[in-house]
DNA sequence: ATAAGTCACGAAAACGTTTTCGTGTTAAAA
DNA sequence: TTTTAACACGAAAACGTTTTCGTGACTTAT
């Protein structure tokens, strides 16, 4: 098991110094041909690779990004990854991941592990605990430290960094107006309760729509999700609510639901109360999963385009990254990714 | 913008010796009570933190696992990752991810790019076009250069090295055994090509089930389907050939799958067909995946314990990073962790 | 008063690079 | 022949730590 060879192996081998080693490996017109190839050929016969680590340290620059996320077996964050890694390997980066679990505080440690020299900025999205609590300090610490921090998704706007988010608003208003044209009359829109920042907009979606059309959002059609807890763990609570709704509203027509699992839960429940879809209900999900496009009947959905957002925040922060040159006054971009209505089964 | 603060400065400032500072800190019994006080008030002021790559050059030990895996889409890849997190995080390790999307060179180049000094260890499921091309040449030097291996899922016995497989074998064969108690008289097989290792082990465990009952096989009844493409492109043509299967042998009354959306598509086409599941088809998948608990009807799986594997795949690793001590002939370990039948409503 | 021992700290090496600067040798120019 | 320039290489610093070893100033025992 010979370990890695290093320049200074190398070095005392061909009884040269460290430095010439380093510039016949680097090309460097400092030194004769003879001895460039002698240790050229010495390197590439011994496979010789620089060292990573080394390089960091006096780089003070790792090439390497921080990725934390609430939770990675979730379709929409697993894109978002895959987005991040395709563009940063292709401009020379490393991806590292760190999961929140939805927690403030490992949301915290996870960053203070990463902000020690282990990468160069990072690329985020906030977990539901951390929004509730609305304390930001880690974030404010880390970039007044010079790191700096690309917030998909889940971004808050108190904080002044670049920002990829979708256009959660408009997403929700054309589904909605998609409904309304298909001759809903009477659309019922399940949601999260206001604290997370995304079911807030796509509320808002909601309304703006109905309010286009001049058509009176009534109370009693909003059903307020409290989401803290894992879904997956409470399906059943979840369609008791759903089916109470119905049962009160006897003549919803149409259902808008801010993500996958309430309107596949949407569509259980209308399956078992007898309902057609979408003869007698019309359903539009919000995500990028994969459950809409298999279950059946197959799920309309706004698409998030979450591939794309990753690449654009990997493209954003290596852009920072690689112009720390000028920055008077930093500027911070966000961009917004439009939303694309998938209509399939689930809708006329 | 300050940058982050370093012992060289803490010395400076406190004007003492850069030594004096580290011993300070970490609580030496050389230094008096006094200039510890002193120091580490003036640290915890600064919010000192310890330059990792500094300690990773010097410890030559980077606390940091890489994992690659063919693809971060996909439900049994990620909860993997998120069992691999969890304990390196817990053992104070960090996880640095690498995607392979199936192609042996971008595996290969994966490696290479962490193997310089930028991780400890790996924990790696290989790629569809490794396992075709069987060169093995990277986990061979990765190994000679001392780098521990873990793979995991995908595996290749002619390496040497630990291991964490799913019973493949008695999974598959249980679940064939199921649908033999469950009345089924003409079980069909949806598998893949054999030079896929799992799906080799899964044919095999259906041919044990059907020899154990004395149930004589039908090479007509074994689709093998061709998966270099991507599962979700070509969904049609994957349709039609189990269209065809179905209309050749109309008397099949079982399907066991050797994945999810084998599985699903078998339902969708049997619909299609007028049959009903589970009464006239009773089907089996072999997943970990969502689709499977929300489709209609939900579909009896083969659970993989996909979380269970990372978590136990980092514990062989980060053992063996600890253990380094000993190993005088190395000994590597193989886990194979048991599935479970998963019950659900496709079949009786 | 001297030897021995304790205490509190600093110098320096090491991890593996890159780069700046210096220096000795040789060849070309004056 | 002397000065200058080009050439080819090496020494050393720097990135931020930890740790070994040395050392000066006291204190204690003889």
């Amino acid at each position: 098991m010979k370990r890695k060879i290093t320049l200074k192996q190398i070095a005392r081998e061909l009884e040269v110094s460290i430095s010439t080693v380093s510039k016949a490996l680097r090309n460097s017109a400092e030194i004769s041909e003879d001895t460039k190839q002698k240790v050229q050929a010495f390197a590439k016969l011994y496979n010789y690779r620089p060292n990573n680590i080394a390089l960091s340290l006096k780089n003070r620059k790792t090439n390497t990004i921080g990725i934390i996320i609430p939770e990675i077996v979730h379709h929409f964050f697993s894109k978002v990854i895959r987005g991040v890694e395709l563009v940063a390997n292709k401009r020379g980066y490393n991806v590292i991941v760190g999961l929140s679990n939805e927690s403030f505080s490992k949301e915290v440690i996870n960053m203070e592990m990463l902000a020690n020299g282990s990468i160069d900025g990072f690329i985020l999205s906030i977990s539901k605990e951390t929004q509730q609590l609305q304390d930001y300090h880690h974030f404010d610490e880390t970039m007044s430290q010079g790191m700096p921090i690309v917030m998909f998704d889940r971004v808050v706007s108190d904080i002044n960094c670049d920002k990829v988010i979708v256009d959660d608003l408009n997403g929700a208003k054309n589904a909605v107006e998609k409904l309304i044209k298909n001759d809903c009359k009477s659309i019922a829109l399940i949601t999260t309760k206001d604290y997370v920042s995304v079911g807030k907009l796509r509320t808002q979606g909601y309304l703006e729509a109905l309010e286009n059309h001049k058509i009176q959002p009534k109370a009693e059609l909003i059903l307020k999700i409290d989401d803290t807890l894992d879904y997956e763990s409470h399906l059943e609570a979840l369609e008791k609510e759903i089916e109470q709704l119905f049962k009160s509203n006897k003549d919803i027509d149409g259902i808008f639901a801010v993500n996958e699992l309430y309107a596949l839960s949407a569509m259980k429940v209308a399956r078992k109360l007898g309902l057609d879809i979408p003869n007698d209900i019309q359903v539009i999900g919000f995500t990028d999963g994969v459950l809409s496009k298999h279950s059946t009947p197959s799920l309309t959905t706004v698409s998030q385009h979450a591939q794309q957002m990753g690449e654009r925040a990997a493209d954003l922060l290596i852009n920072k990254l690689e112009n720390k040159i000028e920055s008077e006054e930093e500027e911070f971009q966000t961009i917004v990714i439009e939303t694309e209505l998938i209509e399939r089964e689930s809708t006329k």
